[in-house]
DNA sequence: AAATTTACTTTACTGTTGTAGAATACGCTC
DNA sequence: GAGCGTATTCTACAACAGTAAAGTAAATTT
């Protein structure tokens, strides 16, 4: 089977995160004016990114005319759980305890740790 | 200042974990034989690695006589921090809970999540 | 219909990453 | 000190990633 690329290059996850903060399908104007909100970027630049977005299977695009709109292919969640699962693998070799101590070095603020405490607490996890 | 590549491509940090797992300063002749464990790799190209890795300031090169040993210059815990923040920052804008739901779409392990848990109930985060 | 605008596609260039053969340099043996 | 191994550095190259100019096609204006 095709098993393709999951890891996306950060130019391309900060494409997929516009599209995933829209409705799709997204006109590619839309995609333009989130894009301008974050950083400049050309508008070549940006249809390149869309089309290797499609070419991995993360995006459709269907023509409506003179423009396109984009609907991903692939939901947040699912993006966010495989890459998750992923980076606590290949930095901590799978070890949840190694990864909540780096954490708790990394500067994140109390508030955020305490957010992740009460989930557990609540018994969401 | 200088705010450098903190991201290390995935080969250069597969030389990275290996320093780190070693005691300091490693021979040539170790790195090659636990690389060897783990994947089929040219001597020229973890000779490669370990360069790019000296040139972006992660590992320090001495000769001694014929050969050299190398020194990791970032501390595992140092990098694993960094990335971690980067990674939450990246893929959740910085929520916990965003990345704590992602964790239980991801099939780890509830050994996993329960290994975190009981940390925060230990208060040790 | 010709000119103009608009929207997408092609081509392209630079830097990075993964990989490794070729070349070189350094000790060591005889 | 000549030759030989062997360890390191140089050179190389393809694929990927970031970026965008140039080209093309289609719609709109005049």
């Amino acid at each position: 089977m095709f098993e393709k690329k999951t890891k996306l290059p950060d130019a391309e996850l900060e494409v997929m995160q516009i599209l995933w903060r829209c409705e799709a399908p997204v006109a590619r104007s839309t995609v333009e004016a989130e894009m301008a909100k974050l950083r400049p970027m050309a508008q070549t630049t940006l249809l390149t990114l869309l089309t290797r977005l499609a070419d991995k299977g993360f995006v459709r695009i269907e023509k409506q005319g003179r423009s396109s709109v984009y609907t991903p292919l692939v939901s947040e969640a699912d993006y966010q759980a495989r890459q998750s699962k992923r980076f606590v693998e290949q930095l901590f070799g799978g070890s949840m305890s190694a990864f909540a101590s780096a954490l708790t070095a990394s500067g994140l603020s109390k508030e955020d740790l305490a957010e992740l405490r009460q989930l557990l607490e609540e018994d969401r996890l």
